[in-house]
DNA sequence: TGATTTATTGTCCGATCCTGCGAGGTCTTC
DNA sequence: GAAGACCTCGCAGGATCGGACAATAAATCA
């Protein structure tokens, strides 16, 4: 188990050097690198699972934290904000992880194939949990990596390999939690889509009404359950997408607060700076002051910054 | 509507002479045909889509009584031991029709990817229900047929094809039902996998309390379930499979009735007897004959009898 | 430096949202 | 057949949001 950590991690730093996240040939496959330890910051989890060979992080949702490090990965079932760290990182040991994005539709239809055990329990739970690495789920992803090197290899052998970690995650001891979200017609699936069409349309005024039709459940119902999968509140999951992506527009396209506001759903800048300050701890400008300067110490472009927040 | 049915009527005809049942280069698609009424017979279905292009075709379920014609599909979501009659055919215009294996599977994964509404209602129902055909649905079965002409064309047109009939048949009035077996976990798809488990270890003894255990309900739940779905209780539905493989035994590799029996996993041939009797209206010399009689003055050979039956 | 523009903070208000609770229904179990 | 678990729904009070307007602070430019 060490040694396949080992191998995975030096795997993993030969090709991604410098610069904190690498999109790779094999689609949907991430490679991650942070040489130390980071301050706090908000951050994007898409329904994914990341694994870590070398380091570890947390990752804050709502009053649940999770840690997750080379023995323990981090299964994410639906589009979550969070605030993430990297707590374990240093220049001789990197923290070295990857994430690979899950479709929902395959593990749909892996479950029906397959004839895994029945989810007895289908109440709602977190959108997000760790779960213990096996070394076969280790292997596997080790020899997706592998793939990098021969990328002729990459279109027939990456959808073998990524069949296999699904079923090993769902028969794993947080499967009951991924088969959830993925049964069709389960309420966190329904969420689930709802939360797609969130993070399309979040610059429309919303009406939980009608988001709860599309779910097909009663406001009341439909509240309860899309907090207990993002720990927000349906408003509140959407300001976060508005906020999010008005500091991404003013960081990486320039804009001022203003237009930014406007352009993200807001019709008044004095409500968007009041809630931008709640969010990230300091006013628009600031903020984007503070990022520019950050980015500048490392000698790194904004784009990247942003693109490690979009993770 | 109508010039289309004509239209798929004699595609369907040029395909098929004469015989019952023939499996087409499309996998999964079968066509039928039968130039006059039949007596009642048992036989099985399977998970598919049947449409009729001429005539009409009767089926019966336990209590209930299904009948499909040029207007009304029939769908089937598990293996159904049932009765099934043709009523509407004759020599100028005989029963045409074909019938369409579907992957659970894949109508799971499809069920995910498309934000098809939820289906409230978790009740289990029977595992078959005819629904009203549209234009666009039989214009899909058209050009699969029609891929016949083509055969090169059918690996790569074939699975779009089928993808819209299921598509059409989620949104269609028959949807609900279909979404119910197709969603992982739900309780349908857990008797639909026990059922698949049947059909292969039907010659074992079998215990209901492992039948429940696989399928994650208690016992009693076990049985409610499996009887709405199938009208059958688990054991009988085990028996009818014994018996109708003892059938085919007997019919085609002619083999004796107290080896059959013995064979399907009975201990007592009278039992084997008294059972095949009740099923079948004769006991199983006598069925037998009368079977090959039918075949004999029909100049067919009795494996496509038994294709009739197995369809 | 002063003028002008832009950003932030404050307060207020109406509308909407959010949460906890109890009733009612369904499914499961014994 | 009855008790029990689970889920959903509707409700009502309290919380929050989003916008309006105004005032102050900060930044930009002449």
């Amino acid at each position: 188990m060490e040694s396949a950590l080992e191998v995975l991690a030096s795997s993993i730093a030969r090709w991604i050097e410098n610069g904190d996240r690498l999109e790779t040939a094999v689609p949907g496959l991430s490679l991650f690198r942070r040489d130390e330890p980071t301050q706090p910051m908000s951050g994007m989890y898409e329904p994914s699972i990341c694994v870590v060979a070398q380091g570890a992080k947390r990752v804050i949702l709502g009053d649940d934290t999770f840690v997750y490090d080379a023995h323990h990965y981090l299964i994410t079932s639906v589009h979550l904000p969070t605030v993430v760290q990297i707590i374990d990182a240093n220049r001789e040991k990197p923290f070295l992880g990857l994430s690979l994005k899950l479709d929902m539709g395959e593990i749909s239809k892996m479950m029906v194939d397959s004839n895994l055990p029945a989810p007895r329990p289908q109440q709602s739970n977190r959108g997000m949990a760790t779960g213990e690495v096996t070394l076969p789920l280790l292997n596997a992803f080790q020899r997706l990596v592998d793939l990098l090197a021969d990328q002729k290899d990459v279109p027939i052998l990456a959808p073998t390999i990524e069949r296999e970690i699904v079923y090993r995650l769902l028969v794993g001891d947080q499967g009951a939690r991924l088969r959830q979200i993925a049964s069709a017609g389960s309420q966190s699936q329904q969420i689930g889509h709802v939360i797609e069409w969130l993070k399309r349309n979040f610059t429309h005024p919303l009406r939980i009404g009608d988001l709860a039709a599309k779910s097909g459940m009663s406001p009341s119902t439909f509240h309860h359950h899309f907090r207990s999968l993002t720990a927000l509140s349906p408003l509140q999951y959407q300001k976060q997408l508005r906020l999010r992506e008005a500091r991404r527009l003013m960081l990486t396209d320039h804009l001022d607060a203003a237009t930014a506001s406007f352009r993200v759903g807001y019709e008044s800048p004095s409500q968007f700076s009041r809630e931008y300050s709640r969010l990230f701890g300091a006013p628009p400008l600031r903020d984007i002051a503070g990022l520019r300067q950050m980015t500048a110490v490392q000698t790194m472009n904004p784009a990247r910054v942003l693109a490690a927040e979009t993770a």
